[in-house]
This record gives C-alpha cells, structure tokens and sequence, in this order.
DNA sequence: CACAAAACCGACCGTTCGGTCAAGAGTATT
DNA sequence: AATACTCTTGACCGAACGGTCGGTTTTGTG
C-alpha cells in the first residue's frame, strides 16, 4: 500500500510559512496576492495550496507559530522581573520583525474562529507582563495597571514602526533605554 | 456662460470625506471598497468619482486633512510642556479616532507623492514633541532623543488600538496618567 | 518492480474591485 | 428663455485576485 506524508513535509511548510512572510509583511496582507507569495518562496501557487488550505490560513499558520514563540520565551523570562521580559520581547525574535508585523494585520483580516486562538496567546503575553509590572508598582489599581500594561505594549509594538536596522541605537541598547524608562514611568504612577 | 462651483461643494466633499474615513477605518482602507464607501455616504460610487480623483486621492485628503488640524493643535500647544502636548493629542482629536488608524495604514499604501506631505506634516509632531522632551532631560544625546520620542509616539498612538470607549479609564485620566509615566521615565534616563 | 499517494505545475474560472461613461436633472449666468 | 456647466446616477469594463482542476512527476512502500 501507499505512503504518508513526503520525507520533508513540515520543513517545506516552515519554508513556506517564513517566505510567505516576509512577502506579505512587505506588501501588506491585503496587497499581497498568493501568486506574489508563491514566486517569494520559489513555488507555484498550487502548491501553496497544497500545504495550506486559503490565504487566511497561512496567514493564521505565521502568526500562531510565531506568537507561540513569543510566548515561550517570555514564559521563559517570567521571572526576570520587567527588565528582563523587555530584554527578552525586543531581543529574542530579531529575526521575526516580519511576523509581528503581520501579528497587527491578522487581527483585522482573520474571522473570529482563527483570531480567538490568537487573542488567547496575546493575552497570556499581557497578563504576564502585567504581573511584572504590579510587583514594581503594586499600589496601581486595576484600571491603571492595565493602561500602563497596553502603554509598555506599545512602546514595544511601535519599536517594529520606527526602527531602521542598522541605524540609530542597537536592539541591546533600546532594550535598556525602553527599559530605563518604563521603570520610571513605574515609580512616578 | 456658465457657473463655478455648486454651492457647497466643499461641504459635501467634507462629508464624503468624514463617512469614508469611518467606512476606511472599520473595514482597513485595502478591504473597503469605493462602492461600500459610497454607500456609506448615502451617495452613488460614481459621486465619488465626481469629488475625488481616485480611491487613494480620497486617502490622502482623510489623512491630510486629519494631520493638518493635528500639527495646528500641537503647535498650539507647543509651550505647554510635555504633559500639555500629551493632553493636546490624545484630547483634542476624541472624535477623530477613524482617521487617526487610517493614518497609519495610509503610510503603507501610498504612493511617494503623496506619502511625502504626509510624512512631513508627522514629522513636525515629532520635531516639536522631541523638543519638549528635551527640555525635561536635556542630557539625551540624539539617538536616544530619538528613541525615547519615538517610544512616547509608541504609547499615544497606540491608544487608539487598545481603548474601547466608555470603558476603563476616560480620555482625560488616561492622559495624566501617560504624562505621569512619560515624565517619569524621563527622569530615569 | 508495481503502484498508490504525495508533490508539484500551468491553465483556467467566477467574483470583486477600481474606475469610466453616457445621460438626466438641477441651477447660476446671460 | 436659452444656455452651459455642475451634480447625480445606474450600467458597464478590464484587470487582478483567491481558489480549483486535470495532469505529470516523484517517492515511499509492499
């Protein structure tokens, strides 16, 4: 009888899912066509369609993977105190400006049963940064604590917007600086 | 001969403008269609056509026109320190929540032409809101001058993203906090 | 080797969208 | 009243897009 999946068959999606990615975080979501994808990655349209069964599953697919990161290694630093979950936002995924970027799209553009799952992970990120700032400034009360809790979100969100690779301050240095000045905000709320 | 313009040209242009901006920022400016923005507007696509150029032509003068009551606000506001600058944006413009996100989507849809007046008019709020920061920490080299006013932009501009009216904190006592947490982190560098 | 399923592709389809057009209605000027 | 221009519309068009299909090649398994 017959055979199952082929010898590489997550790679090529994981192949898929980064080229795809920065295609897409280049262009836009809505912008970019599959068939624009498709020559990003090397491969015809129909195999996308292959591996993936719409343009907003793939999409779903980049953002849960890379969230699902996130989520890992800021779960890794839960315990490192705010300096240390801002290191550990801005630093660990270098590499993946494309994916958050997309995170922001995907919200918009995907429909409640895809975006749930992904809300679930943000939500874990905010609660667990949230957390750490309460220990810093444990008299904030509810409301204060999650506005101050989106403000350092966007702080980190926004990084992605401005930030030039290779100008102006590294990603080490930011990191501090965002840091300073959160733990200051902290101490004047 | 013949005639100018109808009587309230400019009114009913204000008006295409106003119900496009909220149809652009529910449904993101790639997925709205001219015809649901029409429509919207209670008038015919062609109509449309008639006052606006094309759809971006429309983009362009939501955002344009947004900026440019923005840049008269803040410049009013120019010596009134930090926390009267914070004040004046988040404040002033309660009502113009639509075209402040289409703003940032327009950044990416538009063409150079017509990114460039755009990018200009922004970058006279980063230019005035960077001076009073430096007046509060006048030791920031450039780079972190830079960085930390980007980091402030970060936090007002990303408040149209998390805030749902009528809940949490009200506009005015999200904007003393933020002051309290900006100028307190400025002391921390 | 035989063969069935996976991997892969070029061509194609239905729909939607931005934009146009021809024509009618309304109105300020002469 | 005649005229010339604006305002307004429904119908229409070509292009692009998401997605499908029929078919070929490759590959793991018995």
């Amino acid at each position: 009888m017959a055979r199952g999946v082929g010898r590489d068959h997550e790679g090529k999606r994981t192949a898929i899912r980064k080229g795809a990615a920065g295609y897409f975080a280049q262009h836009g979501f809505d912008r970019a066509s599959m068939a624009g994808a498709a020559k990003a990655c090397g491969v015809s349209k129909a195999l996308v369609y292959h591996y993936y069964d719409s343009k907003e599953a793939l999409l779903f697919d980049i953002v849960n993977a890379h969230l699902t990161e996130l989520v890992d290694v800021v779960e890794a630093a839960e315990n490192d105190g705010v300096r240390g979950l801002i290191g550990a936002i801005l630093l660990a995924y270098a590499d993946a400006d494309a994916e958050h970027k997309l995170q922001l799209d995907a919200l918009g553009v995907l429909d409640d049963d895809m975006r749930a799952p992904l809300v679930a992970l943000q939500r874990r990120l905010v609660v667990i940064l949230s957390t750490a700032l309460a220990d810093v400034a444990p008299d904030l009360d509810k409301q204060r604590l999650h506005a101050t809790t989106m403000s350092v979100f966007g702080i980190l969100n926004w990084y992605y917007m401005w930030h030039r690779p290779n100008k102006g301050l590294s990603r080490a240095e930011y990191s501090e600086l965002a840091a300073d000045f959160v733990l200051g905000g902290l101490r004047a709320l």
